[in-house]
DNA sequence: GTCGGCAGAGTTGTTGACAATATAGTTTAC
DNA sequence: GTAAACTATATTGTCAACAACTCTGCCGAC
């Protein structure tokens, strides 16, 4: 397996002693969303049981979780590998998150009060502006993330957040990729303030029609 | 369902040893969306291993899947019970199911012909008319899942039919319940007929508007 | 009579050992 | 020299016993 180092540099002391079942899971998660497990790579229950001083029923037990979300996949006998993130099911995704994302504007729309989101519209205005045009890519998407938080949070929609949650972290190293290319960032800058200038004025359904657009 | 006998009478013979772990899952996932287990009810582990004749673990396992389907509740140390469905839940359900039902149509109507869509509207003709008029549900249902079936098959999206899968377990029996309901039947026909007339006509854009306004 | 606690039964959570299967490396037959 | 068969190792799958926890019913103190 030429996957370099699967388990990150100082394995011991990664999570203290007190990791439950839960958090084995979203550790994981995040490893995995963030491509620190490389898409294709093994995971190995016994290892992860060690790292994270657990049992391997409960390696086991994340296992079954993550499967379930789409982010690995188990093949009996033969162990999971985190899954490779194949083309075709991107654009599927793309369809279907288009119509999700839609829908969760247009939900915190109508469930919020326009002056809600000035503090998002000011956010999105001049020093976001900088920080596109300096390069500094990390404070947008981290802006980014805090407009989704927000948005989700606003739609008050527990079973479109869950399905939202979980086509971001399949898509969410992919995304970090295209907003790194040329005149990317400065693009998606403008459509979200279209969207959240929509949002500013209360009106739904064109908020919903541009944050289709803009994905 | 046509699926041949998900639950079978007797409990004894499960397939020798062979009733496998995706088995299980499954039919305790089909008696929990046809409400044979009823909301609230508490699903014991040791019982359910004796009565498939596998371990406990096992039983663990298809409740981590379960749960991760939003179909049981585990509370630690207390066990699982069926969820409860909850009728803010319910509305949550119905916004993204729309959005979502929406889309799978207009994506099958974009992938296929629109000849193929023709037996689909011959057999919601008068055949159907009869079997609505005459009180036989059960014929109504069986249909209803054929076109939503042969649907999500042509939309071609595998993220999607896993959603839509997901939301048809919570609903389904609610579905049931509406349909015997006086004239919602009929009401329900006639919106079927013109989407799948919308589709016979390749019309896709239509056929999404009007199979979300019948959602 | 009511509240608090205590014991017993029942259920879930956890663990480690063992079995079954796949992989890699080595030998052997041709 | 190549390919098939075999052995050794590593990994996953399964299980049953044990530990921890919750709930119920009972008893006694006030």
């Amino acid at each position: 397996m030429g996957s370099p180092s699967i388990s990150p540099p100082s394995p011991r002391k990664s999570v203290r002693q007190r990791s439950s079942r839960a958090d084995l899971f979203n550790v994981l998660r995040e490893r995995i969303a963030r491509h620190e497990y490389r898409p294709g790579a093994k995971l190995l229950e016994h290892d992860l049981a060690r790292e994270f001083q657990v049992s391997r029923a409960q390696v086991r037990e994340a296992f079954g979780a993550l499967e379930n979300r789409g982010l690995i996949q188990r093949i009996p006998n033969r162990g999971a590998e985190v899954a490779r993130l194949d083309i075709s099911q991107m654009f599927e995704i793309y369809d279907v998150r288009e119509m999700l994302e839609g829908l969760c504007t247009r939900l915190a729309v109508q469930n919020t009060k326009p002056e809600s989101w000035q503090s998002l519209v000011t956010l999105f205005g001049k020093p976001m502006e900088r920080s596109v045009k300096s390069g500094d890519f990390e404070d947008y998407i981290e802006k980014l993330q805090l407009l989704r938080h927000r948005t989700s949070e606003a739609a008050n929609n527990r079973v479109l957040t869950d399905m939202l949650d979980s086509i971001h972290d399949k898509t969410r190293e992919l995304m970090r990729r295209i907003i790194i290319l040329p005149g990317r960032a400065a693009d998606g800058l403008q459509q979200h303030r279209a969207v959240l200038g929509a949002m500013r004025k209360g009106d739904a359904l064109l908020a919903e029609k541009l944050k289709r657009e803009n994905i």
